[in-house]
DNA sequence: GTTTGTCCCATTGACCCCCATAATTTCCCA
DNA sequence: TGGGAAATTATGGGGGTCAATGGGACAAAC
């Protein structure tokens, strides 16, 4: 499986649209359903993104967790993960034009506070957006965060 | 696995290209995808290089063990791992061309502070690269510091 | 009628492929 | 062992291709 890595600034124009990195592009067109998948961070400003494919694995995981241990219960009615079921309502799953572009759903872009750039942030199995001062500012404080336990005989 | 040894001085010419020293290209080449993986050191001012291979097998191995874990939180909001998280927004993944050259991002050549030259240093399952000054004053005090430990009765 | 959103086409600039050359190394054979 | 030929490597440059971006046309919704 391919990830996503690294960052891209992309401009998001008049009309709302943004260009998804065309590596990350690429990666979701390995997978079954090349649909983008978005829903907000709850830990920071910034939008989440992954394919459809890691939701659709997700939730049959879920499903057949429930099912093995006969909790009909949480298969019928759920309310054993209420922050899978949170997400899951906030997810938008977005199409892409013909350029490979999306349109920021205006509650997740205000979420993120995203106006007239993006930063896109590759994270492995899934990506973020977010604006890029924000991001700057977070990215810093990570790196800081790790010098300092790696310098007080952290591994890595 | 061969690993990568040896130091190489090459030129970095005006389009910014510079060429991957033919037996890292080969070592490179042994593993399934020969593409590179290049990213900042926290450490030195240096660029860290690593297969393409290393990164998915880490990538495939944080999703499987998340989702077998049952936990869907490291899925969708990641946040187990920073330094994995943070090295995948910085991690800058480079095609070669057909005579073996890479182009190294600006921010990568800014954080080694490299320009017309580029040190290729073996480091076993990885490699640096490191502007030439930079590097000879580094390895004089590894050795140096390396003597010292070794006359005070120390070990390896 | 106005607005919103999607599709399509145009532009620009960066990147990648190809070709060329020179220097080095390897290989082969005497 | 020595010398020459062939292959490989490092380097330089031109041009085609693709990604990012901008804008217009058309359709649907209000």
């Amino acid at each position: 499986m391919t990830a996503f890595l690294s960052t891209y600034v992309n401009k998001v124009d008049r009309k709302k649209r943004v260009s998804v990195p065309a590596p990350f592009r690429a990666v979701l067109a390995e997978a079954s359903s090349s649909a983008l998948i978005l829903y907000p961070s709850f830990r920071e400003p910034a939008i989440e993104a992954i394919g459809r494919d890691v939701l659709n694995q997700l939730n049959s995981r879920r499903m057949s967790r429930s099912l093995e241990g006969d909790d009909f219960e949480q298969v019928l009615l759920g309310g054993g993960d209420s922050l899978v079921e949170t997400i899951m309502a906030l997810v938008h799953e977005l199409p892409f034009d013909s350029e490979g572009r999306i349109v920021i759903p205006p509650a997740l872009a205000d979420h993120a506070d995203i106006t007239d750039r993006a930063t896109f942030v590759g994270r492995g199995n899934r990506f973020q957006i977010w604006a890029p001062d924000a991001f700057r500012d977070h990215q810093g404080q990570a790196i800081d965060a790790l010098r300092q336990r790696m310098a007080n005989g952290g591994g890595g």
